[in-house]
DNA sequence: TATGAATGAGGATTCATTCAT
DNA sequence: TATGAATGAATCCTCATTCAT
């Protein structure tokens, strides 16, 4: 019943203990850091069995990789067709901020924990999850570099150098929501404005 | 001889031990990352024995403590003066972003084994060393918004949102270095310029 | 309905579960060894649930069992008629040994199971299957002594001894076959020739 | 202080240790096999902690590699010097069939343990140690042909053939030790007559 | 000061087995 | 009959820590 790899057909059962352990594991890496999240530590949070993770996934990294994709998936659902709505260059990098950083304030958690995992996995170089990373600045790179290229923005910055700045800004944000004196809207709107004066045409 | 707590009188062979193996820890750190770097890993790269480490520290808190102390405090020594050198807002916050990056560029190691300890460490919320970090922000925030009443910047940004933000793009280069394809220099000057873009006073 | 012992009364569907199992288990463990063969692999081979072997079977030592009570029956019924139409000792031993080896050809899997078999489990001393082996060297001990009696072997072997070495030089055999360079047909020629010599009567 | 590759330079404490720990070994997995001689029981048997095990030997195959090493040389040590003095082919055989018994009577563990190993690996055709195995075979079959082209033995036999069924022989000795009514002495005696019948040149 | 040796807890994983459906 | 699900023990291994020398 392991989830090696491939499409496996999984009954209705199976899909809620794989979604229940899932949710475990986003809140316990939320919680106690990545290194700290053994599997242990997730089946007692469940009250269950150790074995039973095993049972459900093919190993750690097999969790790991489906919190990976099941995140990256929910936030993917949620922003995309904001960002894609808009149609000129601010409008678009203010819907991907906001609607960014709406999607961490409103999954804390999933956020804290994908950001953890990222993290961790990227430390040791060897990186399964490097991808999602690169990927999520290099989207936003190919977009800013389009509107660029159309005079939404001032034409003298660099696309990519400009997105890994915008996505700091933001990934740091899930770290920061355990301190009571942050408020994740107000940081949104500030954020808003900071790459809107940094990227805005000069003419505008 | 441990190091627990309070000034420990400490002979200069001694000091030299420890500073010996927080260097070698340090360079475990930035390679392996912090999870990775177990005391066994770092007395082999020294070529002692594991009770060394034991013997001049109190335990592995105690040693990385240490590191994130002495690196913290180069990095003060490197860049306090540069910055205190400036008198205005926007010089200030050049010098700011100018000097941490070329410590980075100048002790890529160092930095990268910092990243790496804060934000494991933060992680699991028992964070023994979540203190430098706000410690960082919260200095740059007031000097943000010293210039900021002094009108040197645009007075409707929060000081503290922006020091986070300028934190956050600094923060993320260390990783980053290892990227061929990632030049410090011009990402240097890329964030000087955005963040002037995004703090000056509207009048200049 | 499972098989812990004496004669359950079994239908036929059950016997046919039963014997694709046992096919299953004897394909597995002549393939990745006894400690390799687990329920789950012999359960994937055949494409069903584990438990369905835990329903069939009391448990893996009543499925173990099986096996080996099942390819020795089926070794016993193609080597006794060919063993016990010879009248002379030395026709019987040629018989024995072409007979034994022929089957091995025929049945390389079954045979390598059963000699995976036994050696794993007469290693722990604890041995429910170290009967076979003995009883296989006692009957063919039993077929040299008489034979030697009747003159038709040297007087002065051990019927034990010489029984020993024969099913041991048979035994290597199976494990022997997935060597390329290794041909059964002319090993059983040589085994015949040598323990022909071996045994013979002097006066011969 | 793992033992990985190449010479380590290792204490007089660490190389006690050591074999007390191969010895320890040794003595379980003759006892209760392969796959029954985890580190934990053989850590039991010595009254230590798991952890020793691990401390000394880089790795459970570590530590099997080792058993296999050690008795591997101990006996090509006491066989070698005898089997070498001898000139002629019968002699030879003689020496090398009565020196493998004899060190298999004095040393009926090491023996035992040997023989399981190999067989356990081999099972699994990943086989780390088939090696010695064949070896073995190899080495008997090439002194075979060398005396056989002297015209000391029968021209007419394959000497792997033969070598594998002698090693077959021997090699099912260490099992059969446990049993109270086998007279290795006499096995090897009687081995002995029978492989010098079954080898003689017919001029003889 | 430094070392080697030992410990024991905790990690992931595999497995035979049980049980409700 | 058969299945999926769950269990808990056992496996090897890594690690921080301790201690006598």
């Amino acid at each position: 019943m392991r989830s090696d790899s491939g499409d496996v057909q999984r009954t209705f059962v199976t899909n809620a203990r794989r979604a229940q352990i899932v949710a475990a594991a986003i809140d316990t890496v939320a919680e106690v850091g990545y290194s700290g999240a053994s599997l242990s530590r997730i089946a007692v949070r469940l009250g269950i069995s150790k074995g039973v993770i095993s049972y459900h996934f093919a190993g750690k990294d097999d969790l790991i990789a489906e919190i990976v994709t099941q995140v990256l998936q929910q936030a993917r659902a949620y922003m995309q067709p904001r960002i894609e709505a808009q149609t000129t260059g601010p409008e678009m990098l203010r819907a991907y901020i906001e609607s960014n950083l709406e999607f961490i304030r409103d999954n804390p958690n999933q956020l804290r924990a994908i950001v953890e995992i990222v993290r961790a996995t990227i430390a040791g170089a060897r990186s399964p999850f490097s991808g999602p990373r690169d990927a999520g600045v290099r989207v936003l790179a190919d977009l800013l570099a389009r509107f660029q290229a159309a005079g939404d923005f001032r034409p003298d910055f660099d696309p990519s150098a400009m997105a890994m700045a915008i996505r700091a800004v933001i990934d740091v944000a899930p770290s920061r929501l355990t301190d009571p004196e942050f408020d994740i809207d107000t940081y949104a709107r500030d954020t808003v404005t900071l790459f809107h004066l940094a990227t805005r045409a000069t003419a505008e």
